[in-house]
Parts: structure tokens; sequence; C-alpha cells
DNA sequence: GTCGTGACTAGCC
DNA sequence: CGGCTAGCCACGA
């Protein structure tokens, strides 16, 4: 398994979200260091390789949408419901509340 | 070495 | 609001 070193620090983040909280591309790509690597965020969260270890499902768009998921975004939502996040009309409420800035 | 592409963003109408 | 457009970078084929 080589990854690369976005991944390493891309996931390396998402294991900081506290449990309640979601982030979005943008931020975990200013995380990084690389403000205009989204791209590379969606893509890499994409080949999921440790779907079931890392939070990737609190990503989600810098809208509050909720974006996509390899499961499909029910899935997705389902997961985020558990952790007591509200999503209405694919969009999570309280957004800009629930934001986590690393 | 070159080309295509993506779980996106911001800006405009 | 919403839909459309151009721009962006690293990776894999």
């Amino acid at each position: 398994m080589k990854l690369t070193k976005l991944q390493k620090k891309i996931y390396n983040l998402l294991i900081k979200i506290p449990e309640g909280k979601i982030t979005n591309y943008k931020l975990l790509a200013k995380a990084i260091g690389k403000p205009k690597n989204w791209r590379e965020i969606g893509k890499i969260l994409n080949q999921n390789p440790f779907s079931e270890k890392y939070h990737c499902y609190k990503v989600v768009k810098s809208d509050g949408k909720i974006g996509g998921y390899k499961f499909g975004i029910k899935k997705k939502i389902t997961l985020l419901k558990k952790d007591g996040i509200i999503i209405i009309n694919n969009r999570v409420k309280n957004f800009s509340k629930i934001l986590f800035r690393f």
C-alpha cells in the first residue's frame, strides 16, 4: 500500500475531527498547506483505502452540501446523523456551527 | 513526456 | 435561490 504525502496528511487530519463535527474540502486543503488541492482530497477520499477507520464522511462541500460518498450520499447522511448532525435536503443544518476548523 | 480527470470552489447571471 | 463556467493541482495511464 503506497500512500502519497497528501494521503498521509489528510488521513491524519481526518482522525482529528471530533465527534459531532464536520469539515469541508477547502479547510482540509488549507490544513495540509495547499489550499488549492481540494481536488486531490476528493480523489483521495474516493480511493478510500481505510473507509472504516477514518471519518471520511465528515467531509462536506464548502456550502454545506453533502458532496459525495463512495457508498452513496445516503449512507453518508446516515453516518452523519449518527453523530448528531442534522441533514435537510442534502444540506447540513447548522453547518457553520458544527464546522470544525483545524 | 503528455493527457485526462476528479467526493470541488468561487464568481457571475 | 439555482444553474452554468472556468480554474486548479497532483496522480495515474
